[in-house]
RNA sequence: CGCGGGGUGGAGCAGUUGGUAGCUCGUCGGGCUCAUAACCCGAAGGUCGUUGGUGCAAGUCCAGCCCCCGCAA
């Protein structure tokens, strides 16, 4: 089958290879986002798609906006038999779905119809979920609204991280975009419509987020933190309001004296122990400013934390 | 050349208006204890990122370079 692939960051990688590596079909191309200045000292970087693309001189196309008629005349030229989207970044617009002779089907990393959109991940160990996975579609226009083809789920435990669940899920999601592509070929997949009662969002995430509302359950704090790490990280203030990241955390077991959400109500030898609006949760790995990653015991030791302080989503200034 | 914060004994930090270094933890030895990750006593361990500069004298001032990190994108 000759296919041509459209992603970005390191989820679609996995699916990418495994296409490229199988015998049986052909990577015409490799569309991505174009190279953008980014991070610190805005160096201009490309997307790890384009990274293995260009490392397995695969042809890579750039286009600003897939919609510009310049690159639907170009895809047509290309006549694929299928386009897979996988974090892709960019809508497709209806011409160009329908332009396959199997369409476009896209990889997306929940259980559909749960969590459509951009953060299916995140939202996944944010919302405390015990299960999750990976979906292939039949793309249409809507936003992750097409026919199902296959999914694949995997447990959640109780302290995975959104970055070790992304890990899983890139590579179940690869294994099971194959068997799919594989599947339309042999005429063998049957597509099921959503259940638009059922759908949930997952939006972007957005900077507001990331503070710690300490006036959550510890249970609700220990997600968000689960959820956020390694991306985009969960912070609170310090009295001094520098910006301490939390980044493990463990909901206590044991029974501390009733304080206000945020206080400091004990230091341990593994960390300190914060004060939820329900609950009491150990604080296991922190980062201060201008720091690294610190295993909370080692940043008491050090620029110390005391009982009684107290822990705030406020600037203080 | 987007903004900013850092690099001090194994780890994390402090170090005042420049006068050769301190704290918490760890490590090693000893003691206490039924016992201990608890407590007590003692010890080892630092060219203060790097190069050069100004001083009688620099971790502490100036310049360049290397590395790390936060924010913003």
């Amino acid at each position: 089958m000759k296919i041509v692939f459209m992603g970005s960051p390191d989820f679609a990688v996995d699916s990418l290879a495994l296409l490229h590596n199988s015998p049986k079909h052909e990577l015409i191309a490799v569309v991505t986002q174009p190279d953008r200045p980014k991070g610190r000292g805005q160096k201009v970087l490309m997307t790890a798609v384009k990274a293995y693309a260009v490392e397995n001189n695969l042809p890579v196309l750039q286009p600003v906006k897939v919609k510009a008629e310049d690159f639907m005349i170009k895809l047509r030229e290309l006549a694929p038999d299928l386009i897979v989207v996988a974090a892709f970044g960019q809508f497709l617009p209806k011409a160009m779905l329908e332009l396959p002779r199997y369409g476009c089907i896209n990889v997306h990393a929940s259980l559909l119809p749960k969590y459509r959109g951009a953060a299916p991940i995140h939202y996944a160990i944010l919302r405390g979920e015990k299960e999750s996975g990976v979906t292939i579609m039949q793309m249409d226009v809507g936003m992750d609204t097409g026919a199902m083809l296959d999914n694949v789920s995997v447990p959640i435990s109780q302290e995975m991280t959104m970055g070790q669940l992304h890990d899983i899920l890139k590579i179940k999601g690869a294994e099971l975009l194959l068997e799919v592509v594989d599947g339309l070929e042999a005429g063998t997949i049957k597509a099921v419509a959503q259940d638009e009662k059922l759908a949930t969002y997952a939006s972007l995430l957005t900077r507001d987020m990331e503070k710690i509302n300490w006036s959550l359950s510890a249970k609700e704090i220990h997600d968000q933190v689960r959820a956020f790490d390694p991306f985009p990280s969960s912070f609170t203030k310090l009295p001094d309001g520098k910006t301490l990241k939390i980044w493990r955390t463990k909901i206590s077991n044991d029974i501390w004296e009733e304080k206000s959400p945020g206080v400091v109500v004990a230091i341990q030898k593994s960390g300190f122990v914060v004060a939820a609006g329900q609950g009491f949760l150990e604080v296991l790995e922190v980062q201060p400013e201008s720091k690294r990653r610190m295993p909370a015991s080692v940043f008491c030791n050090g620029r110390g934390i005391m009982v009684g302080e107290k822990l705030t989503a406020e600037e203080t200034k």
